[in-house]
DNA sequence: GTGAATGCAAACTATTTGCAAAGGT
DNA sequence: ACCTTTGCAAATAGTTTGCATTCAC
């Protein structure tokens, strides 16, 4: 999906297309993984020099409300965006360059589900199914070379 | 596991049995589903009286460090806390009624990683998998009498 | 021109930390 | 007695909101 696709959608439902959310949108298109709103912030304040935190979580709730990208969750409650190619749920984080992965297998988290559901008697709403590790560049590197990028780190 | 047990342990790794973490570990272990720090700290108090949050907070890091309770995740990023009985993370919540099941289903989820290994060439450190729905007792009955027990509502 | 969107600062929520006092061993 | 743990209050991090101004339509 193209950054102006996007854009030209956000204004057929009516919203107006402004220089942050271009900014914002440019920036998480632009990216390879997932980045923290701090990070979109800062990058896409090249666009947008005026660009305040408050803004850019605004265009993300939107953006998410509209499906567009996806707020990943991490084990110790902090939160980042990507963009959500795919239309289903699944994240494979790197945790060295923030590489973010939608895989595939969708069918058979389906079955999963499906089986779960037969053996307790649940009606499953939603699953939240997220990986963490390395991807093969990174792992193949000595691994830890770019662990500033690690979120941790980084701040 | 036991109350009795897990207080036991915690005092073999060397940690004061205080009254405080008698309260806690007593809530947790007592509830049928997750609940949250304030929630906790609610219940507790009837244990121990003086009790305030920052233990309930540090009480709750413990346990979870030494893995006799998990953190549930949501996704507008308010968190849960539930006994870990099973060795492992996968969380079926009830969304009515608080409900917290850790289903079986190991062996599959693991086979699903292997073959997104395969597929993805990337080494998988962590996965989280949470499925949230209604459990058959809240699907039967009219569903949502209980919604004042959804932790927005609650508030 | 009009209403939606922005930017700032202030508010708010969840969580953590410093420190003196209390309590377990 | 010693050192861990506690409780309070203050600090912090992440996120949201009020409001006057700006901007897209």
């Amino acid at each position: 999906m193209s950054d102006q696709s996007i854009l030209q959608q956000l204004q057929n439902k009516g919203f107006r297309l402004t220089r942050p959310r271009q900014a914002v949108v440019d920036v998480l298109l632009s990216a390879e993984g997932w980045l923290t709103p701090e990070q979109i912030l800062e990058k896409a304040s090249t666009g947008c020099s005026s660009l305040g935190l408050a803004t850019v979580y605004r265009t993300l709730a939107l953006l998410s409300d509209e499906s567009f990208i996806r707020r990943i969750h991490f084990e110790d409650g902090c939160h980042g965006y990507a963009r959500a190619d795919l239309d289903h749920g699944h994240h494979l984080i790197c945790r060295s360059c923030h590489q973010v992965v939608e895989f595939e297998g969708f069918n058979k988290i389906e079955i999963l589900i499906q089986s779960i559901e037969d053996e307790t008697g649940y009606f499953i709403e939603e699953h939240l199914l997220e990986l963490v590790g390395l991807c093969s560049r990174c792992s193949e590197n000595s691994i830890d070379i770019d662990r500033q990028y690690d979120k941790r780190v980084q701040s």
